[in-house]
DNA sequence: GCTTGATTTGACCAAGTGGTCAAAGGCACG
DNA sequence: CGTGCCTTTGACCACTTGGTCAAATCAAGC
């Protein structure tokens, strides 16, 4: 799965010079407004350069796009069976809550290639997230089944961790144009807790 | 505030046949990902005589986001102070979720923009819809003070009202690949519902 | 310091793209 | 039918952009 592996100190880090550029340009641009120049220059390097360690602005892309679904997809295999559900789930929104503030560049990247059509993820979605996410509806009809939180739609529910959590990062631009600046993350984490607290408890 | 009215009834038809078909480019492709000539094939017409009624590809984003914009608020703008607090809200929400459903490329295309910065509606985010935000905020403040709903951040029960609802316009593509095609909204209508009405209700 | 392979670069190319323009077609109306 | 204006188009241009390549540079072991 993992490309040839670097041999040498200087193509580890150029190569993951080069994964960061393309991280801070394509998440600002999109696949398509992004060059290979800007890539380059931001990487310092020249083009033909970066061209040494990548195949193409594609090929830098898809490391990107492919290493990144799974990260973003960890916090929500964490959601484990154990005994305490409401807890559980919120940990989750907090976790979820955590990488679009910690790494917004991430969570935008992902919303252009969604919002996009996914064309170059679309298996990824139908196979290995789809699975998952079925996977953990279940353990979540388990803990309905159980009486340990209300009975809601668990794939609504698992949208609207998405949505809430994401929002933050990928509308970045917008909250703080209404909030004048002022830091979202306190406020929003209090009122997802209540609000899953208030939905969830039974 | 408009552009200069369309005369004959020729000039009216194309322009409109453009801003549809650059409503479906845009939104499907971005800014950048759509070419003249996409748009133009879309429109039925050769690109030089697109460029008759629009002088610039910009131009025919810049229309479409502008009368976008009205649109959008809309609903928002429909939330009055009258006297039931929680069916108005739920109002607001199932408007919105109802132009998701109707109006994807719309969402979409406004999606795109936010994500990429906002670079052509900074403006109008920090000016009219700020002032719109504040103002539905301090609405929504009188109903708490008087103990009609539950104590709540106005402006994060904003944003997550927009985040539930268009993240089903705009994430389409996830949302489909994890439900394997079924129609999503019907079961998102009882779900939010059910999640701001346990929120809220005092 | 010499050799060998890894790294870097300037020059270049082909395709795509936004936009222009002069000329041709069409249309309404006297 | 002719005139004047609106509409349409083929040809064209300048520029951007992804990608190539041969030559130059560098680094490490001998």
């Amino acid at each position: 799965m993992t490309k040839s592996a670097p041999r040498t100190r200087i193509q580890e880090k150029n190569r993951s010079a080069i994964l960061e550029a393309g991280l801070d340009v394509f998440s600002q641009f999109g696949f398509r407004g992004s060059t290979v120049d800007k890539i380059a220059e931001a990487a310092g390097l020249s083009k033909p350069n970066l061209l040494y360690y990548f195949p193409s602005k594609e090929a830098i892309y898809l490391e990107l796009l492919n290493s990144l679904l799974d990260t973003w997809l960890d916090p929500l295999r964490a959601l484990n069976d154990d005994g305490r559900a409401l807890p559980e789930i919120l940990d989750y929104v907090r976790r979820k809550l955590a990488m679009a503030r910690d790494y917004p560049r991430e969570s935008r990247l992902f919303a252009g290639e969604i919002l996009q059509g996914a064309p170059r993820i679309e298996d990824a979605l139908k196979g290995d997230l789809k699975t998952l996410v079925d996977e953990k509806a279940k353990v979540i009809r388990h803990w309905i089944a159980a009486g340990k939180i209300k009975e809601v739609d668990p794939y609504h529910l698992i949208f609207s961790i998405w949505a809430l959590t994401q929002h933050y990062a990928d509308f970045d631009t917008q909250v703080n144009a209404v909030l004048g600046g002022k830091d979202p993350f306190p406020g929003a984490e209090l009122y997802l807790e209540q609000f899953f607290t208030s939905l969830l408890k039974p």
